[in-house]
DNA sequence: GACCAGGCACATC
DNA sequence: GATGTGCATGGT
């Protein structure tokens, strides 16, 4: 395995790219739907289906869960998967009002650990969607692991070819300042080098951190 | 037309 | 515990 430090990787990403401005969407509850919505999924087709959620004044948890199950799939139709997704949001609002009165504020007061747990209890909220409201709506210190991140940490042999997630997370939380806001840079730069030039095919095409020592 | 995109639950071995 | 499959739209 590489010994490169994640924190130099982590700085020369930030040099090449700079910041990277995410959450791509504003408010606690935005981010939240937008983690579900986002699940195997293109931004793109995630950011028409808030749109019609926003057309519609339906992105609050008061109307989205006051909306028929119907009429939700509907408006989230271009995010593709829509029929499972109208259920996930539909739990995660259940849990919403149930647990914290609907209150979307509320669930930050829980500690990390409590609140990743929390998340993963809910159906339909997987590892790395807990991970990411986690991060990106709570400010909660957590490195969210993605596609992404396990391609290019694989290809870059620093990290074994059967890494789970819980290992991928565990290693950079292990080599990196617990630290939020580099965390929120890290994930979306890995996101950003991964769009760019680590894409299934063609493998590694004019990639950044060929520039880097692979062994130190 | 094939492949891909910021996963997850569930069945099966 | 690991591996396979269904879920669906829209861009390249």
């Amino acid at each position: 395995m590489s010994r490169l430090p994640l924190s130099e990787l982590y700085e020369r990403l930030y040099a090449r790219f700079g910041p990277q401005g995410w959450w791509p969407g504003q408010g606690r509850f935005e981010i939240i739907v937008g983690a579900i919505l986002t699940q195997n999924t293109n931004w793109g087709n995630v950011e028409k289906a808030i749109a019609n959620l926003k057309s519609a004044g339906v992105l609050s948890p008061n109307a989205l869960f006051a909306l028929e199950p119907q009429r939700l799939g509907e408006l989230i139709r271009p995010a593709g998967y829509f029929n499972i997704k109208a259920q996930r949001l539909r739990h995660v609002l259940q849990w919403l009002f149930e647990r914290f009165d609907g209150d979307v504020d509320r669930p930050g007061e829980l500690s990390t650990y409590a609140l990743r747990e929390a998340l993963l209890a809910v159906k339909g909220i997987g590892p790395e969607t807990a991970d990411s409201i986690c991060l990106y709506a709570y400010d909660k210190p957590v490195f969210v692991v993605d596609a992404y991140t396990a391609r290019i940490f694989g290809r870059h042999g620093m990290i074994w070819p059967q890494a789970g997630y819980e290992e991928i997370r565990e290693y950079v939380e292990s080599n990196l300042p617990r630290d939020v806001q580099m965390y929120n840079e890290f994930h979306a730069l890995l996101v950003r080098l991964g769009k760019e030039y680590c894409k299934p095919k063609p493998l590694c095409s004019g990639c950044p951190l060929e520039e880097l020592p692979r062994e130190l």
